[in-house]
DNA sequence: CGATTCCCTCTTTTT
DNA sequence: GAGGGAATCG
């Protein structure tokens, strides 16, 4: 029998082929790391190792998902489906719902959202009686998250050096923490954090990891981070079968704590470590891989590397100005249309390709004005629809009823007569007693003179709202399909009439109640293809996974245009990319100039121009749209860099104060 | 308490 | 240009 296998160059066959001990392979944009992994991995499965033994990070499920398919190709569905492959973050939401009870982690925690994040962190603020204009809420919440990725807790924050701002954020920082676990709830970063106790405080546990998972293997390991890197050294401590693949110059994650100095030093972490490198880059024809390779020459932080082309020569990217973000969506779509037509390609070749979410918006108009299919990748703005939002909030609340953000969130939606005095005093009553909202409700369910005053319309509501609730826990824990209970929870709380309540017209109101129906479809879709369906763990794909639920729920969608941001395109490949938005400003990054991290910018721009394999095209515009206004543009510094031309009078960097004269 | 209106901010990137 | 929050009135 001939087993089907993938090419390897000798390099890469040598990386599959050592198996034992660590290995680093570093190696730049398109020269088969991916390929290396997905290989090894099937390398080890025909040589007799467990696929259970196995345990694959990636950077996206998505990733994970595709590998695990490619696998299944070489040695079949039956053994890849046992394979261990995900994010960190979904490998320890699933390790800390067996095991965190060993940190005090309640076994039905909720993994909030990045909305519920800052709902908390809003909250904090507002304890201290800290106005928002002092502190963001947003920049608060990113101090907080980069403090637990370095390992800093709210009392050591608070001993940090650091001015005014400092402190109240870290003070914020500790009531965040309390509000959370007294909501018993966790964020993104306590995954890996909680998960990190969990492996230190329970060694016998870590030894059983350590004997399970016998050879890890981790994709784009230039951007792990502190806590992940952690995990990875207790796991591989005793066997030290770790293979890490990654490549410095595509580090774009420094802003979340990825710390490109991990992938540069793994061989003073490993000491016995195999290096190998790969100088191949079979993706790019030259023309590409020559523009990309002389911007990111210009970064001083990095490990200079061979780059070759595999690829014969093909055609000069395209440097394309335009007067206006809609001359720029009108004549992209317009050329792939007609190359479609042509019979030149397919739509599923072109992937359009930007620096932040709010650009997609005028190509989408025009994807849809000439009726091409399309897709757009990583989109957040379903999930911040108010009705998805207020449904999940419900959903939450039956799983976790101490989940204070959601409780609060749906208290009175739709209005119930518990107005923002009886909110305060519940709240109140709660800080005060060092619990919760719900506990509060609880005892005045019980004993009305148990708490503060409320008034009895409000606290008639509130007795309806918790007997509803928690019938549905009842039907839940009896087993009754999750569908059945999203569908009998939109009953009770009357949420249909609760939407054509808020909205008049009834074209809004359709596309409202929509979005409530596309969160059941989940739910329909999420109970079918699990293994062993619950509503925790429909929240956790909801928390970790989103994108892909929407997927699954969609109709199958395989010749589309794919549009998606530069973090979102990594690691992936298209025959024919549309870089666009090549401006000062926004890549680089109006902010990121201005904090200094010009060089992740270039890093963001080599591995946007790197993900086209024949054709490129960078896109830049004179005047944008910004806030509804038309504001001017410069075409971006690494247009210059990669063409060696050099800036016009006028020109202007977006980190400097005068134009180039 | 709830509905309406105005006004402000926001745009970095994501698990 | 949208969406959320504060202010204001019924
Ligand atoms: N030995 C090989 N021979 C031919 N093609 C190869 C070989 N190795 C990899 N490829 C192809 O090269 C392309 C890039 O491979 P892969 O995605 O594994 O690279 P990578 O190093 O992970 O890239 P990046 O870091 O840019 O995401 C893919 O289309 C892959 O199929």
């Amino acid at each position: 029998m001939v087993t089907p296998t993938v090419r390897l160059n000798p390099e890469q066959q040598e990386a599959v082929e050592h198996t034992e001990g660590p290995l680093l392979v570093l190696a730049g944009a398109g020269t088969g790391k991916t390929r290396v992994i997905t290989a090894r991995i099937a390398h080890l499965l025909r040589n007799g190792i467990l696929p259970e033994q196995v345990l694959a990070m990636t950077f996206t499920n998505k990733a994970a998902r595709e590998m695990r398919e490619r696998i299944a190709g070489i040695v079949g569905e039956e053994r890849a489906q046992f394979l261990t492959m995900g994010t960190f973050h979904s490998f320890c939401a699933r390790l800390l719902r067996r095991h965190g009870e060993i940190v005090g982690l309640p076994r039905q925690y909720t993994i909030c959202d990045s909305a519920d994040q800052l709902a908390t962190v809003r909250a904090a603020l507002r304890e201290l009686r800290v106005g928002e204009e002092k502190v963001k809420p947003s920049a608060a919440l990113s101090q907080i998250s980069l403090w637990k990725n370095q390992l800093i807790g709210p009392e050591q924050a608070l001993d940090l050096p650091g001015d005014d701002r400092d402190e109240l954020i870290a003070r914020a920082f500790r009531k965040y923490e309390a509000s959370l676990r007294r909501s018993r709830v966790v964020d993104f970063d306590d995954l890996l954090l909680m998960t990190l106790r969990v492996m230190r405080e329970d060694a016998k546990l870590l030894g059983r990891l350590q004997e399970q998972y016998r050879y890890l293997l981790v994709d784009e390991y230039q951007d792990t981070n502190g806590p992940q890197y952690e995990i990875l050294r207790l796991l591989s401590s005793q066997h030290r079968n770790l293979c890490v693949v990654g490549d410095d110059d595509q580090s774009i994650y420094g802003w979340r704590g990825a710390d490109v100095r991990k992938i540069l030093r793994f061989d003073q972490d490993f000491p016995e470590a195999k290096i190998v490198r790969l100088e191949t880059n079979y993706r790019c024809t030259p023309e590409i891989l020559d523009a990309a390779n002389k911007v990111i020459a210009n970064n001083r932080a990095r490990h200079p590397k061979e780059l070759r082309a595999f690829e014969d020569s093909g055609v000069p990217v395209t440097w394309l100005g335009l007067y206006d973000e809609l001359q720029e969506a009108s004549m992209i779509v317009t050329e792939i249309r007609q190359t479609v037509e042509r019979g030149e390609a397919n739509f599923g070749d072109f992937a359009i390709l930007f620096r932040t979410q709010s650009q997609p918006r005028a190509f989408e108009a025009e994807l849809r004005r000439q009726k091409l299919p399309y897709q757009l990748t990583g989109s957040q703005s379903f999930f911040d629809r108010k009705e998805v939002r207020d449904v999940l909030a419900y959903l939450k609340l039956l799983a976790n009823p101490e989940d204070e953000v959601s409780l609060l969130r749906v208290i009175n939606t739709p209005p119930r007569g518990v107005g923002k005095g009886t909110i305060e005093a519940l709240v109140g009553a709660a800080t005060e007693a060092g619990s919760t909202a719900n506990q509060i409700i609880d005892g005045l369910i019980a004993d009305e003179a148990s708490g503060p005053k409320i008034p009895p319309k409000a606290m008639k509501s509130l007795r309806e709202l918790f007997g509803n609730l928690g019938s549905l826990r009842m039907q839940l824990a009896h087993g009754e399909p999750l569908s059945e209970i999203v569908a009998e929870l939109l009953t009770r709380v009357d949420y249909k009439a609760e939407v054509e309540r808020q909205y008049d017209d009834q074209q809004t109101r359709e596309a409202r109640w929509n979005g409530v129906l596309e969160v059941v479809d989940f739910a329909v879709n999420y109970t079918r293809q699990a293994r062993k369906p619950t509503l925790d763990g429909f929240l956790e794909e909801l928390a970790l996974n989103a994108e892909d639920q929407r997927e699954e729920a969609e109709e199958e969608r395989p010749q589309a245009v794919s549009l998606m941001t530069l973090h979102a395109a990594k690691g992936l490949e298209w025959p024919r990319v549309y870089l666009v938005g090549f401006e000062e400003g926004t890549l680089p990054h109006k902010r990121s100039a201005a904090e200094g991290s010009v060089e992740e910018e270039r890093r963001l721009a080599y591995v946007g121009m790197t993900r086209a394999r024949r054709v490129l095209t960078v896109s830049w515009a004179e005047q944008r749209t910004r806030y509804g206004r038309p504001a001017p543009c410069h075409v971006s510094r690494f247009f210059f860099e990669a063409t060696g031309e050099t800036p016009h009078r006028g020109w202007v960097a977006a980190d400097a104060a005068h134009p180039v004269r």
